[in-house]
DNA sequence: ACCTGAACACCGTTCAAGT
DNA sequence: ACCTGAACACCGTTCAAGT
């Protein structure tokens, strides 16, 4: 049963007004649809229906398919936090956490995050905050310009091994049983160590690698090239 | 124009004899199809076409595309060089180079492995050399065990950063052009070090990486849960 | 058990045409 | 310049039917 139309005619259309395209508007439900339905629901046509046109109008505002995921990675890394104070090496890793937050907190993100590189400016914030506090920790400037993207991707990584890993339903996949079948023969050291590869809280062994990876870089000098 | 049949007749068939499906031949023509055309090239579809059958076959031999992908990618991992002699570092560092040579070696290949867990026995060969060197080396059998996912996913990653790199014509891609454009107000760090971040060959930004994870596992205690 | 053809429900991208 | 419909050339997966 439709009301009557209130007030005055909508500027002669009916429909429930149709906000106009934009980029923005294109990303914004991009990162609305990898929320609901993960890496599957970013797709093209997706973002073309749920904006109510037709794929081939993405292209005024989005070169193709790789550049609207690089910027709704962009635009999900705006929730990373910016960095607090404190002592350096806890800034880097309150930042580092901050960040796997952000990409286990929506389903795929984290996936994405490893085959896209983000560009954007929060990107590149969280780059800078990165650099700044490694060289406030007295670190050598090249080592730590080569260490932020050794950080990046080991945080990348285990927050797509860990979101992987609550996405199914089985706790640990296909590892864990190809681990704990390892025959003892063929897979001595595999076998005795089993249950110490998968074992750990997803929180420390993250802290762990974090620690690792400071501690290497700041220790590692770099090649006199 | 077809010379007369040789011999005798081909067993009741005329065509070129047709190989019977497996599922070993099912991932071999897939790591062609990828060696040769990439990621794209591996597709359920592309492979039933080469070997002549229609897509709704292979599903005897495969469970579906995830499967295939993760059996052609352990295929590949066999020619990973087996541990040679020397001292266990060296040994540690000669696998992982080659695991990145392979990876490396076949386009897609390293982005294959970024989002696919391989557990055949290949696969499980490679982590069973790096567990027994590191061992070896004094190494803290638990340290090392997490420091093994460590690694690989390091070399993963910086094997799929190379190759894409080496894929495209414009040598460094648009986090180079983002970078260079960054401001020098909002991002200071950045702006200064931006030569940094991009510099040194891919050989010794890996050495220098592996030498700072080496460092840094074998340094961190973990933590005492 | 193995294999098939046909269908289903999707994709990204292009292009000529309209405004 | 922006937007569109329709087409093109693909996907993975399922299913009823055959052997």
């Amino acid at each position: 049963m439709p009301e009557k139309a209130p007030r005055e005619a909508v500027s002669r259309r009916s429909r429930p007004a149709k906000a106009p395209l934009s980029q923005d508007a294109v990303v914004t439900t991009g990162l609305e649809l990898l929320s609901r339905h993960g890496l599957p629901g970013l797709s093209l046509r997706k973002v073309a229906t749920a904006l109510d046109t037709g794929p081939a109008s993405l292209y005024v505002y989005v070169s193709n398919l790789d550049e609207l995921r690089s910027l709704v990675l962009d635009r999900a890394l705006g929730d990373v936090a910016r960095s607090g104070g404190g002592h350096w090496r806890s800034r880097v890793k309150d930042i580092l956490r901050s960040y796997a937050e952000v990409l286990m907190g929506r389903p795929g993100l984290a996936e994405l995050a490893l085959t896209t590189m983000a560009t954007g400016p929060n990107a590149l914030r969280v780059i800078e905050s990165l650099l700044a506090a490694l060289i406030e920790g007295g670190m050598d400037p090249g080592a730590a310009a080569w260490g932020v993207d050794l950080m990046q991707l080991q945080v990348t990584g285990i927050a797509a091994e860990q979101s992987a890993r609550t996405g199914q339903e089985d706790a640990l996949g296909p590892m864990a049983r190809a681990t704990a079948a390892a025959s003892p023969q063929d897979f001595p050291h595999i076998h005795a160590l089993h249950e110490e590869l998968l074992s750990g809280s997803g929180r420390s062994r993250f802290e762990w690698a974090l620690d690792a990876l400071i501690e290497g870089i700041a220790r590692t000098p770099r090649p006199t090239s």
